[in-house]
DNA sequence: AAGTTACTCAACCGCTATGTA
DNA sequence: TTACATAGCGGTTGAGTAACT
């Protein structure tokens, strides 16, 4: 009766995921898709459960992901959902792109938490608060930001392979923008994820055709649009793609994959 | 320079909802 | 209908790091 278990944890790993990790997982998805996050682990070779490979892919590797600060803009509107939806984080990120719950959740605790405390609002109400006491907390030390546009690009190796310290340097809102239609090419062969990325100044391109025959072996259709250019900015990226989530169904045409249940 | 404190966020835990045999 | 597996969610923790003393 039922299903097997889950998965044994005598023998899987814990903690921080290291780099082989990440590639060894975002490559077995991107190559073809995810049916059953309990044997995603196993057909990747990786010693962790499918729980934590679930996890690792949707905060992290998932190649939608915005990354980068939260603008005012956003900040106001998890605010406002905050206020409808109260702690259900899940639902709030959806009205996000390229935002995952957690990514959500430890910006409101960290941050907008404070924020609304020196508005005088009570976080968990939206109200207006009789004692605010952090307001005039003399203790309460304010951590400055270091915003996204102040990382050099030449902190990014030549060999263009992510490493641990890259990893977060691409990852400004645009740069994340362009890595997740890169890593989408991944779908058809499996490289080495940062000889994807070209480097010219301050932007980065990918070939528009490797891109359109890459994208339309996922999608099932052509990406007219992107044919005509040699190379697209991220610019382009931003105004052309607008797909907020890589779903699934985008993996339709994998479902012959020999793990399909 | 070294120790301490504060902060961030990735990862884990435990629970619930849903699906399946 | 029941029992159980699985996916997903929200709360929490703790390692790493930056800022401060």
């Amino acid at each position: 009766m039922g299903r097997k278990p889950c998965c044994d944890k005598i023998g899987l790993k814990r903690g921080p995921w290291t780099i082989e990790e990440d590639h060894r997982l975002m490559n077995f998805i991107l190559n073809n898709g995810i049916h059953c996050w309990r044997i995603v682990p196993k057909l990747a070779g990786l010693l962790r459960c499918g729980k934590s490979c679930r996890l690792r892919w949707i905060n992290y590797l998932r190649p939608d992901l915005k990354r980068g600060g939260f603008t005012d803009a956003e900040e106001d509107r998890i605010m406002e959902l905050h206020s409808q939806l109260g702690n259900r984080w899940s639902k709030i990120a959806s009205h996000f792109s390229g935002r995952t719950d957690n990514e959500i959740k430890n910006h409101w605790n960290t941050k907008i938490k404070k924020k609304m405390k020196h508005l005088g609002l009570d976080p968990a109400t939206h109200e207006p608060m009789n004692n605010i006491m952090d307001q005039t907390d003399p203790n309460q030390k304010i951590k400055p930001t270091i915003k996204e546009g102040e990382k050099t690009k030449d902190q990014i190796p030549k060999d263009g392979v992510i490493t641990d310290t890259t990893k977060t340097l691409i990852m400004s809102d645009n740069d994340a923008e362009l890595m997740a239609k890169n890593c989408k090419t991944l779908c058809a062969e499996e490289v080495d994820i940062g000889s994807l990325f070209e480097m010219q100044g301050n932007e980065i391109s990918i070939s528009s055709s490797s891109f359109s025959s890459l994208y339309s072996n996922i999608s099932g259709s052509e990406s007219s649009s992107y044919l005509a250019e040699d190379s697209i900015s991220l610019e382009q990226w931003d105004l052309d793609m607008t797909d907020p989530l890589l779903p699934w169904d985008l993996f339709a045409n994998l479902d012959d994959t020999p793990f399909l249940l």
